[in-house]
DNA sequence: TAAAGAAATTAAATCGATTGCAATAATAAA
DNA sequence: TTTATTATTGCAATCGATTTAATTTCTTTA
């Protein structure tokens, strides 16, 4: 009997003439073309007759249709996607909501926006050795861009070996295999050290972990600065977390303990140069005529803050647009070289 | 001639012995199965022989294989991931990196992570009436949360009524469409106004752009508050955006202006507290002699200012499994409701 | 007017995993 | 041993957009 073969394999031709058009052959029905020439004429192929072109553009919004993307990504191999990732591997109580991180994820978010890419943001915390292959590997994202080298580069290292669509935002470290965006760790510390010597600070103390390689390259600037003024300056360094109420309590206890308060300090970003300008308030000291403060990172809270913080600028925004335009010249099989941005002072009250 | 015969539609039998195994049909030829005996193997269905689904599997870990997503994601008509939109309508200049988004978004990032869903992040400038139309159309995402209804609400409405798996973070109102999870904003605009009453403020200023629901809402709490007190209490109410460079400008040309200065201030944020706490600085008032402050949303910014910021703290952590705990259930067919968590008053030493 | 060439369109294969149904193998019951 | 059941596996359709190769339609030019 006709009734018991299979059923056919093309769709009922009919068209209801009110349903909303959900794929790309109902606009071609509706428009009296071939699938084929719906998806040419929707991504402005030259190879389709303009009237036709834009008359099925019209019927596409006027049914409001978006193709799938799950389909043309299995056709076209690629996901649309670029995957963010937020390792916290030394710093156990750090949040994702760190107001850094997030800085550069909204200029990140509107620079892949503006490439068609979807940011697919994930954070990690390194437990295992193999987080970051095991990411790659899953084929959701067309290239990773990771926030912090945090005290994972052995491990970025690694991967970047054999994945090329991958960059990092961090230091520059000699010897490195990613590649990376970054400003000038050791001359931002310079910079800060030079700012608070010239102001005639002469006991300056750093706060911030150096367990992170760009902590660690703002200290050396500091005591670059310091051997070459050549002046009798100490430094004294603290290695606080980067949490707002980690860094409060470490500083608080510091002035308490030590008899010799500094005159000057260098923050390793500027929500520790904020707890420390609260520390030294409920400590009777004023700022800046007893201590003078400079942050780092120059995020917006840096000029609302009582007194409004000094602080050295990373410029975020051109840094994320260095990511994006080296991430997407890695994906297409470019070589690219590590940025180095140059960082400035920003001079407000607290010094 | 035989030449001229379409090619073949199956693939070339042959098994390079050494190749990476990409697909699923590759794996199938190794173990000398078929493609859907893998499939089933490696999605742990009880359909296949122990034996069989243990070798499939040793090969799969062996060639590191791991399946193609777009192509799940294709047949099952599901993409494993959640789409988190910012609409930024009302406030042309507020960035997506501020400092209460961020933190929210920190706390959806772990939650559906933890479900073993992605996190789509999409900024978005509502010019047109269908941006979100147009998102949830694309199929990109299994469902949605919007944070901040913005000025939106409409469109909110509109998409809702047709599109279940979507979820507001925002305040609630009366007969809206959509499922919103927010705190009581009228009740923290109450609670704020009557601490600084208590505290034997007359003068109130309120600042903060009552254009978002949410915004309005506690304004709402802050006149009601006055109102019941009977106290002669006047309420200055000052629209300020919610960026910190805006908010500080505006608050201080107000200061300025006005020839009576208000001795308590509810602000919509912590951002605009901050911002108040400078600008107060500057003016040559003290905190909390002269006026007193409170903030909105207890960030941990609040607690870092000098002096800490009281603020109304709104559990984002709980807010942030809400959305997401409604979220999946909406996904699921079921219907929800909107949930309304009460807001408390973190008592600092700006009031 | 016909042939040659360019332009526009269609048909059908393809991307890779999932799944309903059919087929076969293995086991139990008669 | 035969039949009825159940456990496994294979086949082929399917998701929806893209794209190559083939075909049809339209212009030119001889």
């Amino acid at each position: 009997m006709a009734m018991s073969k299979r059923p056919a394999r093309t769709q009922d031709v009919s068209i209801p003439i009110d349903a909303r058009a959900r794929t790309i052959s109902d606009i071609a029905r509706l428009a009296g073309v071939s699938a084929g020439t719906v998806s040419r004429a929707l991504s402005g192929s030259s190879l389709v007759k303009p009237r036709t072109s834009e008359k099925i553009r019209m019927l596409a919004t006027a049914h409001g249709f978006s193709p799938n993307i799950a389909a043309r990504n299995l056709r076209t191999r690629r996901t649309g996607a670029v995957g963010v990732i937020i390792p916290l591997g030394h710093e156990a109580g750090q949040h994702i909501s760190d107001p850094f991180f997030m800085a550069l994820l909204g200029h990140l978010a509107d620079a892949l926006t503006d490439r068609g890419y979807d940011l697919l943001l994930s954070r990690v915390l390194p437990s295992n050795k193999d987080w970051l292959a095991q990411f790659v590997d899953s084929g959701r994202v067309d290239g990773v861009i990771i926030i912090g080298q945090s005290d994972q580069s052995a491990v970025l290292d690694e991967v970047a070996s054999r994945y090329l669509p991958i960059v990092v935002w961090g230091g520059h470290i000699e010897g490195q295999v990613y590649c990376s965006v970054g400003s000038d760790n050791k001359l931002g510390g310079r910079l800060a050290t030079e700012h608070l010597i010239n102001k005639g600070c002469r006991r300056i103390a750093f706060f911030g972990d150096a367990a992170a390689p760009e902590i660690a390259q703002r200290l050396d600037g500091c005591r670059e600065a310091l051997a070459e003024a050549g002046v009798d300056a100490t430094i004294d360094y603290l290695p606080v977390h980067l949490t707002a109420e980690n860094a409060h309590t470490a500083i608080l206890a510091r002035l308490s303990e030590k008899r010799i308060v500094p005159d000057g300090i260098v923050a390793a970003s500027d929500v520790v140069g904020m707890s420390a300008l609260r520390a030294l308030s409920e400590f009777g000291l004023s700022v800046p005529s007893d201590v003078r403060v400079v942050g780092y990172d120059d995020l917006s809270i840096a000029a609302q803050t009582t007194p409004p913080l000094s602080s050295i600028k990373q410029d975020l925004a051109t840094g994320a647009a260095h990511l994006v335009d080296i991430l997407f010249r890695r994906m297409a099989g470019e070589a690219t070289k590590s940025v180095v941005m140059a960082p400035s002072l920003i001079c407000r009250s607290s010094t």
